[in-house]
DNA sequence: GGCCTTTGTGAGGTCAGACCATTAATCTGA
DNA sequence: TCAGATTAATGGTCTGACCTCACAAAGGCC
């Protein structure tokens, strides 16, 4: 851990330079796996390749593209660890690489890794929670789609299941706050929501495992739950973001070493 | 463009199977490239490795984990693309891979994708942003980090330039909400709000294209954005949140294209 | 001695080609 | 007709080679 002189830290995106003079363009000498990256997005731009459509077999696409194959299959590594696509072997129909769309995965990685790298801290994170958590209840507060609120309700009785393991407690809860998002109807919000309890994941389990009455926090845990939804149900839109926020304060209060506080 | 009846959406993150059972586990069966990610992101969350640190040389670390040089470089390209890692060539201090730590353009090209792919609809991301921004304008209200501010102003002055074109318009445009959640002193809400201005840059350019009176639209913009900033500067939280919410409603609704509704 | 040039070395970047594992489609024979 | 064997296409992995680049050390020049 010898934070010296690199300085690798903190590009800003899309920021204009505010300086003056003659403005050097970076000549951006993009690596070859990068341009094979750019020409499969730009089919993906222009609508020529969707969810479900093949790729061309890599050594096709290699020779189409006049690169090697494995500079076709670092593009296709990145695109796949981003949930763009997907590849399976064997022959014939569902054989070869195809568009996907699976972003949890992506979103979760990404955010566990830049949580432990400290680049975002466990506060930053947990804030943003809040204001997404906040914004679905009222969301699913209004549009109270009964199939969405029925699943919320399904995971709000895994938890009410007597003598419940710390695990499947902390699943459920995971999914309980997914399944608010995804009533509220916005996939962002539900796959992000997804990704920051998920990347957390560890440190909750270990933290909670440090807690003096396990039973008693689930249960008091479980009884705000309660609150949020019945809030919910009921269309009392801006106590449930109330509730949502103040759940997951007193969460992050009371787990030790989640908050940096 | 032909979505037939391949089965890739929607993986859901960490909720539990609902279903009783024999619950039989999925037997990973990863690919060596994840193994070799497993390893470095073990490093990572272990605290052996942290931001700036030296990674082995390829051949090195292949040689270390029994796999050819191929599967580590796919497994560095996806990290290098997760902005976790940083490689460069040559020899001697500086060259080789490091941990490195730039998110921001790995979340734009996730975002930009993904928005393409249709996975996410703008109106879902726009909602998203205006929840991050909010919060940003009330945290950077209580605030008021001079030199932070300093840099909001930078850029609204920018924009305050007589006879700007429409690209440095829009980029000074990211770099003032940019700045804001800077101010806010949150990383994530940053970089989440830079990604998503970034991932639509083409697409506000291009519907920006289509407004018939583009001065006045700047203009009314700019004016909104004064407001914000004086709201801020003045310590009117809310205020400061309200505005910045109707400023971008106002903006995705003058914006064809860049709304579903 | 001090500065410049040359050469060496080690790192990532790219490529070509081979072989393996898996799977669907096809062929073959009872 | 149908079960089994064969084939072909695809991704997965490995090997080893060669390139470029940039620093570092050695050497030569003043």
């Amino acid at each position: 851990m010898n934070n010296d002189t690199n300085e690798v830290r903190r590009e800003q995106p899309g920021v204009a330079e505010a300086a003056a003079g003659p403005d050097w363009k970076p000549v951006s000498r993009s690596s070859t796996y990068e341009l094979v990256i750019d020409a499969v997005e730009e089919q993906i731009m222009t609508g020529s390749l969707g969810v479900g459509d093949p790729l061309p077999a890599e050594r096709d696409l290699a020779t189409k593209l006049g690169v090697s194959r494995a500079s076709v299959r670092e593009a296709l590594r990145v695109l796949d660890s981003l949930g763009v696509v997907r590849s399976s072997g064997g022959s014939g129909r569902g054989a070869g690489t195809f568009i996907a769309a699976m972003p949890s995965a992506a979103l979760t990685r990404f955010l566990r890794l830049h949580v432990a790298l400290t680049n975002f801290s466990i506060d930053d994170v947990t804030e943003t929670r809040i204001q997404l958590e906040r914004s679905s209840a009222i969301l699913a507060a209004t549009r109270a789609d009964k199939d969405a609120l029925a699943e919320v309700n399904a995971q709000l009785a895994m938890m009410d299941t007597p003598g419940i393991s710390l695990e499947t407690f902390n699943d459920a809860d995971t999914a309980f706050h997914v399944a608010i998002a995804q009533a509220a109807g916005n996939q962002l919000f539900s796959d992000l929501t997804g990704a920051i309890r998920t990347s957390l994941r560890k440190s909750i389990f270990s933290s909670f495992s440090r807690v003096d009455d396990q039973q008693a926090l689930m249960a008091k845990l479980q009884s705000q739950h309660h609150g949020i939804m019945d809030a919910i149900t009921t269309g009392r839109a801006e106590e449930a973001a109330a509730l949502t926020e103040e759940h997951i304060r007193f969460a992050a209060s009371r787990l030790p070493g989640l908050s940096d506080t």
